[in-house]
DNA sequence: TACAATTTTATAATGATTATAAATAAAAAT
DNA sequence: ATTTTTATTTATAATCATTATAAAATTGTA
């Protein structure tokens, strides 16, 4: 799936009917690769889509993943984060600033979708926890 | 790390003063590998141990967390599940009756510990979601 | 225009987790 | 053994992400 697509087309090719607060959202997530918690989406966008409302917010990604046009990433215990990239790659979570990065996988054998005994398996997820550059030079406190 | 110790050597060997609570949360992680939350663990223990409260159960985990000596998974968006076996493997959890079992990896260079560009890596966490066969079976409705 | 269906919104409710501070237990010191 | 200090446990309240509910607004359609 490209991402580099008008948000309009990206929602329809996932059946989901294109409003303003729903392309001012993808929108966001194609410009803003950072992983983004719900708090951050609204922040963002409250001041271009004065109504926008945080339940609003919550329901738009809701739909986003249940279409599959989206990915809810499960690594910080916090807050569910979002991911426009569907594609294949991992994740690694800095326990000290929280950013999440992406990380290519090399041998993508692992993270593809299969069956594995009675299990029918239908997302994959790789994460890694640690430090980054910046904290790990900056010898910041933890909370992981 | 062998999981079938006593619980007091288990603590020790982490540096964790075995006390009564203590113990017997690590006793019940050992007998119990169903990934428990903190309810779960509370909803066991509260009647062999009757003064034990909630926040010791949070307090303590926390504690075993810190220490190495439990494993913290966040797969579930709604709850911190918890695992005494620290050894490498993966996890599934069906997103009907949101139970988690343990999965072996067969090649397990993706979750070694190790530098990837400049990030220190402390933890690795490879996840499968999907349905279990009893729910893929009864077609009992989704909620990931 | 009027009707129906969908989408958005504000508000309240839920529920996991954390903060706080008092109570208890354990360890150390006298 | 008794006091003093420290560590651990506990009850309670606070926080905060998420969900439920129902009303309002918007869109599509006859």
């Amino acid at each position: 799936m490209i991402i580099n697509k008008n948000p309009r087309e990206y929602l329809q090719s996932y059946g989901i009917k294109p409003s303003l607060q729903r392309i001012a959202i993808v929108e966001y997530l194609m410009k803003n690769r950072i992983h983004p918690t719900i708090e951050d989406i609204y922040n963002a966008l409250y001041i271009q889509v004065p109504t926008l409302s945080k339940t609003t917010v919550y329901n738009t990604l809701k739909l986003f993943v249940e279409q599959g046009a989206v990915l809810a990433l499960v690594i910080d215990d916090k807050n569910v984060r979002f991911d426009i990239d569907t594609s294949c790659h991992a994740h690694f979570q800095c326990c000290s600033c929280h950013r999440i990065w992406d990380i290519p996988v090399g041998n993508a054998d692992l993270l593809q979708v299969r069956q594995i005994d009675d299990l029918l398996i239908t997302e994959s997820h790789l994460y890694y926890k640690g430090y980054c550059k910046h904290c790990n030079n900056k010898m910041v406190g933890s909370s992981c």
